[in-house]
This record gives structure tokens, sequence and C-alpha cells, in this order.
DNA sequence: TATGAATGAGGCTTCATTCAT
DNA sequence: AATGAATGAAGCCTCATTCAT
């Protein structure tokens, strides 16, 4: 028998770690040494656990929309009230901003890196699960749910390169108009 | 003074050339030794006129700003109803979806590659200024210009990352929908 | 002693395969995990059975020479005339000309590789041992055996590196013009 | 104006540092850092002369052949009696023993390492041209040239692999018989 | 004995940057 | 001002070998 480690805890710590990285300093920063050293394993290691970068690249993608699918389903509540589903929107974003927005840089990175079609159908797919996940705690179709998907993305985007402009009280409040708007016209 | 002709054109073919390659293919793509190519100068010449990479690509917002200014100046009707208004919006963001595309991502970029606060605060000042030109088109105030400018922004980040959920005509007609509610309202 | 046998049958299985990669690809795209995975062990047991790379290059070596040996031996025919003798070599060579270009081949990889005085011997015997085969097939004396040695090898070299310029049916007349040349001049 | 350099005259040196790293070590131990080492350049530069290491292998293949075309040329008397022409062809071979032993394991490595044809074609070139020297200087037709230049590659290939049993006065003995008894039958 | 995870030096190559001309 | 040769650190990756189990 080899040495007994949990083959797939240090993928996953080499995962997070990779993660760190890439959200701190972005995907140029987070070269394989690093990973590595982060990770308190060889480079050698590294690709004992993934073939090379894009996996990596992959491999994490994989495991932060898994973890957040999980996060996003425990925070919606049961049932209620349209005012309620963008308080509970809004205390999500609050709460994790600095994440979607390392994950609104690295979809971007996706794109520049990964020439593997596979790894760009993950992406959408996950685009397309958070966006899902926002029409399902607001309660909208299809359409509007693009909108408001499009609506957070610009948000964070702006978070980004001018943060001084964000003001998520108020841009609850512009939500809440709207979702009232929408609720009174019926 | 020819020479300061001279120095200015072929400050501008670099930044025109640096331009093209990173909006193409990213920043790390964009060599110094391509960008020279493509300008047609050598590498040293490069440094006579950028003390480095990130000076490039801060020179090459800065230009990229002030020929949209200009654009998107000229694209705004004198006056026009709050439907025609939207309408010239989205036929402006149609034509220019790639160029707007790669200016999203390139403000990421100078986020990653310009230690310096002077640049950041440039990106800053762009946004502002485009935020500012949308609400200009629109006679939005500014907590409505921060949202409908996330609304874009938005859409265009799913644009890169998710083409097919790309819509404009379903997005042109939300927009239309909310300008009407806003006015019926009133 | 079931445990012997065993261990002789997987050490041969490892020279085999070991060979086999080598012959098609060479040495140096024979890596040990590779040749493990060809033969069906471990990295590590390979190293149980050999204490280095090129402990294996020498036993492949070893174990191909005892082989030939016996095929040599076995393909001479009892008592022939010149003319028969020199067309059951050139038959011999036909049949494994593949083979022994990949032995020429290997011989000189044994030298880059085996610093130990004993390998290099080996080989020296092992050619010591096809040259006498040679004699012996067309009855010689040793200063002519290492010219038609040298005749058969070189023709085997030219092979590998100007396919097109072998013929063996030419070379096979010239062998024969030069046999019954000495034999009617004695 | 740049570093004023003869291009032409490092790059030779760079392939003839390539040749005795390769010659002494093998392919496989003349690195891209030791040819640029032994060249006096960093690692950078030789990418400055060379796209790649094949490039190199080539380049220094090229040159090889180019360089002994000259000699042996040279070295071909004018008009010779057969055993005179013998006599030039192993003082030759004595003089350049060990160049041509090189040679002749850096044809077979061109083999493993090189997928491009062209390289491979000019190898097959450059075998052409040595046999047709050999042809030229003993006066042989085609089928013999092959055969002489069999002999006496085979012959350095021993002398590689089992080099007490080279003996070139001995060789040369023989070549000189087998001239003799041709000279003879006609 | 057998396994395969782990190592880290080293392979080829690229790149921003410098500097002699 | 302009050139492009030169640098060397660092990128991704492979490999023979070791070692805990």
């Amino acid at each position: 028998m080899p040495k007994v480690v949990d083959h797939d805890a240090r993928r996953a710590e080499v995962l997070d770690q990779a993660y760190r990285l890439m959200a701190d300093e972005g995907y140029g920063a987070a070269t394989m040494r690093r990973i590595a050293r982060a990770a308190g394993v060889s480079t050698g290691t590294l690709y004992h656990y993934f073939p090379d970068k894009p996996a990596i690249l992959d491999g994490m993608f994989e495991r932060l929309i898994g973890q957040d699918q999980a996060r996003v389903t425990a925070a919606i509540p049961e049932a209620a009230s349209p005012a309620e589903r963008v308080r509970v929107l809004f205390a999500f974003l609050r709460d994790e901003a600095e994440h979607f927005r390392a994950l609104l840089r690295l979809a971007l990175e996706v794109h520049r890196h990964e020439p593997e079609e596979d790894s760009r159908a993950r992406v959408q797919e996950a685009v397309a699960g958070y966006r899902a996940a926002v029409a399902d705690v607001l309660d909208l179709d299809p359409a509007l749910a693009h909108a408001a998907f499009s609506f957070i993305v610009g948000g964070l985007w702006q978070g980004i390169v001018d943060p001084r402009s964000v003001d998520l009280d108020r841009d609850e409040g512009i939500a809440l108009g709207f979702v009232t708007l929408r609720a009174d016209r019926s």
C-alpha cells in the first residue's frame, strides 16, 4: 500500500488554495509553483492530482459552483413575500460580494485561458445556475431573471472598478421598487 | 515642431495596436514584442514611449476613453421621448457590444496590473463618465443611472461568458417597460 | 520456491516490456513509469527488481543476447555450400532486420548510459558473439569476420537513417560475389 | 543600431558547442542551458538564434555536413591508382574516426528526436553525400558504394561498442584486397 | 514484497526589460 | 531617437527515485 493520504482532501486543498490565489491576485499570479507551495506540496505532486494547469482552473470552478449551489439553496427561504425575497437576496450579496466579484473575474479568465469547450460550457452552466437561483429567489420568469442577474453582475463589476459608487442599500431599494411595481401592476 | 507630431503619432499607433491585441487576446497575450511589431517599431523604441507594460495599458485606456466620450456624445440625440432614448441607447450598444465587452475586461486588467492610484482613478472617472452618459441619454437620476449601468454591464458580461443567453431585443423591451412605468407613475 | 519463479517471471516481463518500449521509441521515451505500467507493476516494485534505470537497460541487453544466441545457433545449418550459407544468413537478416536495428541502437545507448565497465564488457562480448556467429555461418577467419560483420551492421544503420537505400537482394548478391571469389581463388 | 555582433559567427559558435556536447555526451546531455553556457550566452539568447531545440540539431547537422563535404573533397587526390585511393581513404578515416563515430550516433538521434520530415531528409542527403564521396574516392558503382559505405560505417560502430576489435590496418588490407581483386578480374 | 504518493531538480521555452551601438 | 541583441528569472511540465504504509 502506498502512503496513506486522503486523496480527495488534498485535491480539495489544492483547489482551495488555487482559488485563494486567483481570487486575490488573478489567474496569472496563480502559478503552479505558488499553488503547490500554498497547498503544502511540491510541484511534482500537483501533477499527481491534476494533469495540467487548466485542469486546476477547471476543477476549481467545479468545486466553487458546487459549494455555492448548496449555500444558495440553503439561503432561500421557504416562502416569503416579494419584499422579503429581495431582502434575503441582498443579505446574501452583502455577505458574499467579494467572493462573487472574484468569481466574475475568474469567469472571464477562463474564457482567456481555457480553449477547451468543456470548460467554457461549465462556466455557462454555472452562470445559468446562478441566474436560475436568482430567478428562484425573486420568483421571476427567465427574461426578467436575465435582467435581474445583469443588474447584480453589473453592480459587482462596478464594485471592483469603482468601489466608491457602491451602495447596496440603494440598490436594494431600487430592486424593491421594481418588485413592488410588478406586484402592484398585476 | 515636426518631431512632436511624429512622437504623438507613433504613441497613438502603439496604443491602438495594443488595444487591438489586448481586446482580441487579452493583456497576457499582448507581449511587448507583439505590440512593438504590430506598431512597426522595435522593442527598444517601445521603451522610449512607455516606461513599462502597465503604462501602455494605462495610456491605452486613457486614449480609448477620450475617443469614446466623443462618440457617445455624438450619438446622443438632441431631444427625444423616453422610448426613443432607449432605442438610441440600444442601437449604440448593438453596434459597439464587442468594443464595450473588451473595455469591461480591460478595466479589470487595469486593476490587476496597475498599482498606481492614478490609473485606477482614471478607470473610475471613465466608468463615471459612461454612467453619466447613460444617465444623460435616459434622463435618469444618479441612483437609477447606477442601476441602469449595472444592467448594461451585466448584459455585456453575460454576453462574454454565456453568449447564448444574449438577446438585446428582449433587454431593450425590458428597459422600455421600466422607462414607461416610470413615466406612467409620475 | 514459487516466489523465485514469480520473481524471475516478473523480471523477464519487465525486461521484455522495456525492450519493446526502447526498441520502438528509444531509451529516453522508455520512462520508468511507462515500463512499470507496461509490465503491470508499480514504479516502486520496479525498484525491487532493478536498482536504477541503467540496470534495466543492462538486464535487457543481457536477456536479448541470451535469446538471440539460441536463435542464431538454431538458424545455422549443419553443413552447406558457401552460397547456401550466404542465403541462410540473409534470410535471417531479412526476418530480423528490425530487431537487429534496435539492437544496434541500444548497444550505443548502453555506452551512453552505463558507466559500469561490466555492462560495456557485456556489450563487447555480445558483439563478439554475433561476429563469431557470422564467422561460423560463412566460415570466415576472424579478420574477414570483422569485415563481414561491419558490412552487415553498416547495412542495418543505413536502413535506419536512409531506408530508401536498402536493398538486401543487392547486398546478398555482393556478398555472394565475394564468397565465390574467395572460393575460386583458393 | 543594436549591439553589433557577428550574427553568423555567434550562430556558428552555438552550433559548434552543441556539436561538442552532443558528440561527447549525447543528444540528451546537450540541454539548452548547457549549450548556452558552452557558447557563452544566456538561454534567452539561444532563442534569439534558433526557434527551438530541434532547430539547433538541424542547423548543427547542416553545418557539419557542409564542413565535411569541403574536407572530403579536398582530401580526394586528383588521380591515383586503386591502391592509392584506398590508402587515401583510410588515412582520412584514421584522422577523423572519432568525428565520424559521433556523426554516426547523432544521425540516429535525429531519427529519435526529429519528427520533421525535412530533418530526416537532410540526414538522408548527408548520408548519400558521404556515400557518393566514398564512391568517388574508390571509383565504385552505386551498388558497391553502398557496400563499401556499410563496411566503413560498421567498422566505426564496432569501434564504439567494441574498441578492442578495431584494427584499421587490417581493414585497409582487406579493402585493398578487394579492390585489387576487382582490378584483376577485369 | 508491493504500492503509488511525494519529491525537487531540471527540461524547454517565454517574457519584460536593459544596453551597446 | 532608434535598434534588436542580450539577459535571466520564471513559466509549465516530466522524470528518476524514495518512502510511508
